[in-house]
DNA sequence: TTTTTTTTTGAAAGCCTTTTCATATATGCT
DNA sequence: AGCATATATGAAAAGGCTTTCAAAAAAAAA
C-alpha cells in the first residue's frame, strides 16, 4: 500500500489541504472539532508528511550537516554523541560530511550548500585556517549559519564551542613544573592540529616562566611508530616528565619507558590530554586533562539551534570548562 | 546573490528547464554544442541543482539511513568510517538515526521512512530480535533496501554483512585450549547483544570438547565498575586464562591480574576481541581476535548500493575473514 | 528532392508540501 | 438586529526539479 499523503488524509477527513497542513504545524488556527477528526484520519492512515517536499515548500529541511575530518576519531564520535542527542530534542536529522584533506573543499562546501541543511556545525580541526576561512564564507553567502565544535576558527566572530586550550596545556604543565620537575617534554604530532598548537603555546608558557627548556618531541598519531620513535628516545633525552598531547601518545610513551626500566611516577611524571578511557585501562593509571568532548557536541547543537532560529544570542563564543584528573601516572 | 536555479540557467543558456536536466542527468541525449553551452553557464553560475527539490521530483534522495545504538562506540564509528568512504564514492549522503532501548522503534521507524532514503544501514545491535523483525517490516513495506551490518538479523534472508562469531569464538578458545589452559574464562557482558552471545556459543563448544568446565564471568561496560568486579574474581576464582568479548575488558582484567601478582602469560593468558588500540596499548601487548570493521561497513554500503540500484546480487549474507592476532599475552 | 528515421528539444504535468490571500462563518458589541 | 471584528477554512500559487509526450530539427535513405 502507497504511503498516505496529505491528499489522501484531506479527502478522508473531507478537509481541504491546508487544513490539514494546519493541523500539523500550527493546530491552533484550526478549530478543535475538525483538529481532532483530522488527527483520526492521520492516525488511522499511518500519515507522516514527506520530509522533502515539507523541505522543498518551506525551505527548511531541520537537517543539520555535521562536517568532519575523520568520523573514526574518538573524540568526533563523542561528540556526535553529545550532538544527537540535543538534535533529537529539537527535532533535527544529522547529515554527515566527511572532508579530507585532499577534497577540494570549495567543492564539497557547494555541495553541503546544495543539499539544503538549516545549519553546519563544524568540527573539521584538520583544514588550514584559510581554508576553514574560505568554507565560512561560502555558508555565510547563502546564509547558513556555522558553529565550530572544538575547532578554533580564524580569529573573527563565528560562533564556536570549545575549552581555552592554551589555559588547559599551561595548567597541566603547571602542575608538573610544582612537582619539581626540571626536564618536561611535550609529546606532540608532527601533523599540525591548531588546538595541538595552543596545548604547545601554553605548555611553552609555563616552562618559560619556571626557567626551564622547552622540550618538544614530534611524533606520529601511529601507535606502532610512536613505540619506534619512543624506543630510540630513551637512548639519549634526560626526561624527569611527559605531557602527551593525546593519551594514546601518552599511555604508548609510559609503556615504553616503563619497559626501559624507568619508574612511573617516580622517574617520570606522564599526563596526557582528553582522559580517554586510554587513561583508564594503563597501567599505573594516568592523569589526564578531562576536555568535556560530549558536552562540547551538545552545546554546539544548542547553540547552533538558536541560531538557525534567528534567537539573537548573548554569547557565541563559548568556553567550556575543563579540570585535570589525577591518577597514579603523576604525584 | 540567490543561488542559481535550474531557471536562471535554462534563461541565461537559450533553451528550456528539460534541457538543463538532460545535462545533468542524461548528458548523452543533448547534443554536443547544447550541452557545452549549457555547461558553461552553470559553470559562470555556479549552479548546483537544490538536492531536495531534485528528490521530491525523482522520489530518489541519494540519500542513505545509517541506524545506530551508540555512535560513541568505537567499532561504531569505526564502521561508520567505511560507510563514508564508499557512500562517497557512490555520491549518496549519510544521514544519521540513533535509536536506543528506551526509544519507540516503530514510530522511530515510521520517522526515518518519512525522511525518504534511498536505504538503510542498520547497525544497532542492541534490539531484541523481535523489534528487529518489526523495523524490518515496515522498511520492506515501503520497499527500502536495508542491510544489516554487524548485526545478526533473525534467520531469515535478510541482506547482512559480519563475521563468523561464533567460529572465531571457537578458534580464539582453542588457542589457549592447545596451549593447555584448563581454567578459561570467558568475561562478558551482563547486557546482552547478540553478537556476545555467539562468541559465547563458540568459546562453550571448543570448552565441551576439550572436556573442560564452562566458566562464564559476566561483567559492565564501564571500566570502573569491571576493576572492582575482577578485583573481587582473583578472591575465589581459579583461573589461567581469560577471553574478554572486548578488548577494553580483556585490558581491564590484565591490569587487575597484575595488581594480585599474576604473570601474564605464565600464570594467565588473556585474549580481547576486535583488535582495537586498546590492545595494542596494553602491557604486555595483548592478543586480540582482529575483526575487519571498517570492511564490514564498506562491504555493507557496497551491497546497500546493489540493492538500491536493484541489481539482482547473487549473495546477499556475507562473511567477512577473521584472524587471530597473537600478542605478548599469550604463548 | 522527398520521404523516412533518428536525434534533439520544449511544454507541461507531476512530485507533496507550505503559505498567502480571500471568503465564509462565528463572535462581540452597540 | 445590525455592524465590526475575530476565527476558521479553502483555492491556488509556489518551491525547484524530473519526466513524459509531442513537436521540431537533423540525418539517413530513397
Amino acid at each position: 500500500m502507497a504511503q498516505a499523503t496529505i491528499y489522501s488524509v484531506a479527502l478522508a477527513a473531507g478537509v481541504s489541504l491546508a487544513t490539514v497542513s494546519r493541523v500539523l504545524n500550527n493546530p491552533e488556527k484550526v478549530k478543535k472539532s475538525t483538529r481532532e477528526r483530522v488527527l483520526k484520519v492521520i492516525n488511522e492512515l499511518g500519515y507522516r508528511p514527506n520530509v522533502i517536499a515539507r523541505g522543498l515548500a518551506s525551505r527548511k529541511t531541520t537537517n543539520v550537516g555535521v562536517v568532519v575530518s575523520d568520523i573514526t576519531r574518538a573524540s568526533v564520535a563523542e561528540m556526535l554523541g553529545g550532538i544527537s542527542d540535543i538534535a533529537n530534542n529539537y527535532q533535527y536529522s544529522i547529515k554527515i560530511f566527511v572532508i579530507r584533506e585532499e577534497t577540494d573543499i570549495i567543492d564539497a562546501t557547494h555541495k553541503i550548500v546544495s543539499e539544503q541543511v538549516d545549519g553546519i556545525l563544524f568540527l573539521n580541526d584538520e583544514l588550514a585556517e584559510q581554508k576553514v576561512q574560505d568554507v565560512k564564507n561560502i555558508f555565510d553567502q547563502n546564509n547558513i549559519p556555522v558553529v565550530f565544535a572544538n575547532v578554533i576558527a580564524s580569529n573573527d566572530e563565528s560562533p564556536q564551542v570549545s575549552i581555552d586550550y592554551e589555559k588547559a596545556g599551561y595548567e597541566l604543565t603547571k602542575t608538573l613544573i610544582d612537582d619539581n620537575r626540571k626536564n618536561i617534554f611535550l609529546l606532540s604530532t608532527a601533523r599540525k592540529y591548531k588546538v595541538n598548537d595552543l596545548k604547545e603555546a601554553g605548555y611553552t608558557k609555563a616552562i618559560k616562566e619556571a626557567g626551564l627548556p622547552v622540550k618538544i618531541f614530534r611524533t606520529s598519531g601511529d601507535t606502532d611508530i610512536n613505540s619506534q620513535h619512543f624506543s630510540s628516545f630513551f637512548k639519549d633525552k634526560i626526561v624527569d616528565a611527559a605531557i602527551g598531547v593525546r593519551d594514546s601518545i601518552a599511555v604508548s610513551f609510559m609503556n615504553i619507558a616503563i619497559k626501559n626500566g624507568r619508574k612511573i611516577p617516580e622517574n617520570i611524571a606522564v599526563a596526557g590530554f582528553q582522559n580517554t578511557k586510554y587513561a583508564l585501562l594503563s597501567r599505573p593509571l594516568m592523569t589526564s586533562l578531562d576536555i568535556p568532548v560530549y558536552d562540547i557536541g551538545a552545546v554546539s547543537m544548542r547553540l547552533l539551534t538558536k541560531l538557525m532560529n534567528k534567537e539573537n544570542v548573548e554569547n557565541i563564543q563559548i568556553s567550556l570548562p575543563h579540570f585535570i584528573v589525577k591518577r597514579e601516572s603523576t604525584r
